[in-house]
Order: structure tokens, then C-alpha cells, then sequence
DNA sequence: CCTCAAATAGGAATCATTTTCATTTAACAC
DNA sequence: GTGTTAAATGAAAATGATTCCTATTTGAGG
């Protein structure tokens, strides 16, 4: 996708404009969630960078995850047993569909969360600043290979 | 609330005809459990129990949650960065409203979410299990007294 | 090329949760 | 009530993802 380029211009322009440095474990670390369809994980991205920099420490990706999150240029998928996704490509809320075999990550086109949002803060008196949607089940090509 | 003995009956029953035991301890945190309006954390049941047993194991409160979890008598609120909040009394899934202030867990009413829910399957051909919303905000309170 | 604040590598520290294991106890039979 | 036994408990150690620490390195502007 075309898009990708522009989200890892984006990023860098961004980091820059903030004063950050652009090293290349930086730019290596923005070059994967620019570019990846999947949502990587921490391992994931640190695997593929010490292919090139075979010195990369655990601490420098999750240091350049943490500062790429603070200028809003990445959404973070925590989950409650510890695994952390992240999405460089649409870094804002939105919904997300989980394979809960194969961990694969989908993002469902839907758009009737906004009508829901303003019920939400009509009834409950709350100012909605954000949001998380997760669905959970099989994907098919696991449903499809049952044992 | 009524409800809440009920809710407290249907999970010792369901215990007991799991063939679990019904330890004085067990039985606490079931009472907590069901009969909390919010949504306590492992430490808040950790605490109130504290009183009654003050050789209470932190271990035995996560023993007890995990078994109550596993008969599918409680709703964990897993949170990434480490904080969960347990929900007897609506042990299924269910949207939430979280004041990132005050912490304070609210239960909306909300039914377009299976409309969604089917939207979604037709969509990404997976077969949805189960899911998450949250909606993160201020609530009232904490949005009059602003510094 | 110099300078220096920022960034890195690697290992230690952190902290919620889980595991271990010796001791205690609920549940059941008699 | 007493005995038996598997399950449950308490306390401490282990775990594991993430963060912190510190000496060393390096990007970027002059």
C-alpha cells in the first residue's frame, strides 16, 4: 500500500519536529509499524530489527514505542495477560476483531460507534474521551482447520 | 439490591456442584463478589477480607477469582497496565464507562451491540465468542472539580 | 571536525501474578 | 464424634513483561 510510505514520512516529520533524533534503530522501529498490514508485537518488531542490528536491546523498542505513542503516531492494542499489539497505521480507536488461536488481528469496518459514544455520555453524564472495541472468536481459516 | 443474595446462592450452588470446597475464605470472596455495587480490584477484596482474616494469602484471593472465572460466576476487567476489576454480578460481556480520574466503573445501557456483533461476523467471516467495550472518559464529579 | 544532550546496550530492578510446598481443613464414611 | 484424604491455604520463592540505571556511543548543529 501506497499509504504506507506517507505514514512512515509522517512519523519521521513528527519525531522531528519534536526535537527527537532520528537514529536508525528509530527509523527502523518506525519502518516496521509504518509498513506492517498485521499489528506487531514487541517481540515481533525486536526480532525483525536484530536481523539488521543484531545489538538491539528489548529496552531501545519499548523506550521508541513509548515516545512514538506520546506524539499520538501509534495505537496501542494492551491486553490483560500482557501481550501488547500496536498499529502505526491507524493510530486512533477504532474496532478490532481477534482471533483468539492464531492471534490474528482484523480491523471490521463499522461506523455506528459514534451514535453510541453520545448515548453513552447522554446517559451516564461522562465525558467520552476514548474508546476500545474488541471482538473475540475464530477466524476462518482456524475454523476451518478443527481437529 | 435482592439480587445480590441471589447472585451470592447461584455461585456458592454452582461451587459446590463443581465439587469444590467451601472454605470460610472461599466464601468471603464470593460474598464481595456479589455483593459489590463497583467493581473491586484484587487488593480492595484483599483488604476487606483482611479484617475478618488477617492471615489472608494475596495467592488465595487470585486462586479463588481464577476458579470462580473458570465456572464462569465473574467478569474480569483486565486493564494493560496491570490494574483488573472483577464483576460478579454481571458476569458476562457487557460495556463499560471508566473515569480515568477517579477510576470509578460504570455499566451503561446499551443493546446496539449485537447488531455489531453480527455485522462483524458477516463482515470477516470470524465467528465472534465474545467481546469488549470500554468507553474511557471524566465522570461528573470529577469533571465539576477541575483545578 | 567539535561539542554535548539525547539515545543506546545490557543488565538490574520492579511489581503484579503464579507456583511451590509444607501445613491445615472441609467433606464424607463409618 | 472420629478418621481419612484430596483439596485449600499461607508464606515465600519464582516468573516474566516492562522499566530503570549507568556507562558508552552518536546524531545534529555550529
Amino acid at each position: 500500500m501506497a499509504d504506507h510510505n506517507n505514514r512512515y514520512e509522517t512519523i519521521v516529520r513528527k519525531l522531528r519536529d519534536h526535537g527527537h533524533k532520528l537514529t536508525p534503530q528509530r527509523l527502523a522501529i518506525v519502518k516496521i509499524l509504518a509498513k506492517s498490514e498485521g499489528h506487531p508485537s514487541v517481540e515481533n518488531i525486536y526480532d525483525q530489527i536484530k536481523i539488521d542490528f543484531p545489538t538491539m536491546s528489548l529496552a531501545t523498542v519499548y523506550r521508541n514505542i513509548l515516545l512514538i505513542k506520546s506524539i499520538g503516531e501509534v495505537l496501542e492494542l494492551g491486553f490483560p495477560d500482557g501481550s501488547n499489539r500496536y498499529d502505526g497505521n491507524r493510530p486512533y480507536p477504532h474496532p478490532h476483531v481477534i482471533c483468539i488461536k492464531c492471534k490474528k488481528i482484523v480491523d471490521p469496518e463499522l461506523d455506528s460507534l459514534d451514535d453510541m459514544r453520545e448515548e453513552v455520555a447522554a446517559e451516564t453524564g461522562f465525558k467520552i474521551l476514548n474508546h476500545r472495541l474488541d471482538f473475540f472468536g475464530i477466524c476462518s481459516s482456524c475454523g476451518a482447520n478443527k481437529g
